[in-house]
DNA sequence: CTGAAAGCGCTTACAG
DNA sequence: CTGAAAGCGCTTACAG
């Protein structure tokens, strides 16, 4: 079946394909009655203009790249949502770009732009695959591809020289505050999961930056957060995960509980798996420990018990994005920014006191 | 940041641009040092092929279009990982494009396609935002497209004259096998939840199959499944919510359990909120009361008790999609495959016998 | 208000 | 093995 061009309808119409293009774009130097025409046809004989072609000419797009590399979260799904939206009420139409990790490079990005003369990129969640020790490198080509770029709830970059702006929840202020609710609460071992190697606790990752929250609030009220209260995560590569929290919590309980009260999770995710562990290993929740997620995911309202949790802001961490972006694309000064949104505490039912031993 | 041409790089290599262009494609007729040089200035230089400028020329890609309308879903990106896979294995490039609900008719599909010379469309879960009534008008416009179609997990056209190629895990034997699971221990009243209205009901979404599956076995046992175990979703828009299982299934029980043992749910999501719902209202599952869920997500594993359910086997699912697109893009024919492939149970701590009351 | 022409950045027969 | 030329389907000054 082949698609019909500007040539064939403008022929169709009698018209030159200059005009019919006129008409298509909605200028307004065109009669009102040839328009009409012309549109009408278009739609009887199923036109739609080459989107390669209109690109190669077209000199600026107000269309913005949005990247995930790939599995998506939840999170990244409704956050996607939103920063369509807020891209369109600012004005620019939107693009979501799916790229495989094994093709988490500067030169994808370069491809995508080049597609179709993005004027800006916006990275949900992570990109990349090289441990943080490569982000640098990373981010200085990406400065290559001459486009302003945003990472969105990706940190990683944030203390990198070459840095990029970035926009997401606060990790380490939110981990701080569930952690602080607890010593108050009058927990005082309270044991954090999952944590990676000693190397990736001093990174950008989320779950690094909510282990160095949790952490500093535990030095800050005077308690200790030694290694007996690191839960190693038994699947590094899916840190984030049900089965990691699950897991991981599982083999650390083989050493018994010991005097631990506590246990605040890098995420929502992890929570759950760790509930479900516990209570395998007859432990209740909170009665003998509490646990707390982060994330602010659907689930941890229909956990039993439901988690309380840090709830990302997803419609203020878009707006940000947004903004930063438009401030980037309007005042051509390459600075950036980096963003930091506090996260809503959600109290759910799986903190409690601690229990008498 | 100018981006550099093909031109540009042709003379700095002191070549044509054709020869540039066949170093790039990696064609057999170029000097092996030409080819080097030519390569090496590209890297140095920052060159990336216009892809606008290639796709206007090209004749036939090799690329497929996979589409995600609104929302997605844990079990959708797990299979665009899957269906990504096995693309690439068969030879093919696979592209995801994201297309926001208000914008999902046929003119969308129709622009995707054309921008990349897409060879075949496969769509990852619903397309279209009418009600089932004018899916057949949908589906003869995506006739028009010209390119074969493939519906993954969406079934909602294998009813009408015009449909398509669908490929779907087979929802009307899952929840028959469920119901059939529930009815062999012993249960005699079960519910469904949840249901939209009458029409829909009949209709090919997927709550509507797996609620027939679940009244067919139910006639076949010679059981009523009468309006009194219907329990009507609450947030319509939001079938297969963790919140619809929760809300429709806490105003239902304000009229009292009844004699009610089990309760098939639509999916693992419902599932997770009627499990909520039970818990708050004093119900034991499964003492008092069996659930049921339907997919297989990872959350089946974790709530407590773990949920019974039937997995989708996404690789299978991925495998099939693959198979039939091939199939339509070698033969040209115009012939269309319905394939249900079965799901499988997986045995959690939802289901037991009935409580006697 | 409309048309003819140039050109966006590539690829691919066609010559050599 | 390489180059010059044509052309993919559009848009946009430039004339009229």
């Amino acid at each position: 079946m082949a698609r019909v061009t500007i040539k064939e309808l403008a022929e169709a119409c009698g018209v030159a394909a200059s005009t019919v293009s006129r008409a298509m774009n909605d200028r307004s130097d065109v009669n009102p009655e040839t328009r009409a025409r012309v549109l009408e046809a278009a739609k009887r004989m199923g036109y739609v203009p080459n989107e390669s072609a209109r690109n190669l000419k077209i000199e600026n797009t107000k269309t913005i790249a949005v990247i995930i590399q790939g599995e998506t979260s939840e999170l990244l799904i409704k956050l996607l949502a939103e920063l369509e939206q807020k891209l369109s009420d600012a004005g620019y139409d939107s693009y979501l770009s799916h790229v495989p990790d094994d093709k988490a490079d500067a030169a994808t990005v370069e491809r995508i732009v080049s597609e179709r003369k993005y004027v800006a990129v916006i990275f949900l969640g992570r990109y990349g695959n090289s441990g943080s020790k490569d982000a640098p490198l990373l981010s200085s080509q990406l400065a290559r591809v001459g486009v302003p770029i945003v990472f969105c709830t990706t940190a990683d970059f944030s203390g990198s020289p070459f840095s990029q702006s970035s926009v997401s929840v606060d990790d380490y202020a939110g981990a701080s505050e569930v952690t602080r609710l607890l010593i108050e609460r009058g927990h005082t071992h309270i044991a954090y999961a999952c944590v990676g190697d000693e190397i990736g606790r001093e990174s950008g990752h989320a779950w690094a930056l909510r282990y160095r929250g949790y952490r500093d609030a535990m030095e800050t009220a005077g308690l200790l957060a030694g290694e007996a209260l690191m839960i190693p995560a038994m699947n590094p590569p899916d840190m984030y995960s049900m089965a990691c929290g699950y897991e991981s919590v599982r083999a650390w309980l083989g050493e018994g509980l010991g005097d631990t009260t506590g246990i605040v999770c890098s995420c929502d995710a992890v929570a759950t798996g760790v509930l479900r562990a516990l209570h395998e290993a007859g432990v209740r929740v909170p009665q003998d420990v509490s646990v707390t997620g982060f994330d602010g995911l659907d689930i941890a309202s229909y956990t039993v018990p439901s988690i309380t949790t840090i709830a990302q802001p997803l419609d203020k961490i878009a707006q940000s994005t947004v903004r930063v972006l438009v401030a980037a694309l309007q005042h051509e000064h390459r600075t950036t920014e980096q963003v930091w949104i506090n996260g809503t505490l959600f109290q759910g039912e799986s903190v409690g006191a601690p229990r008498k031993s």
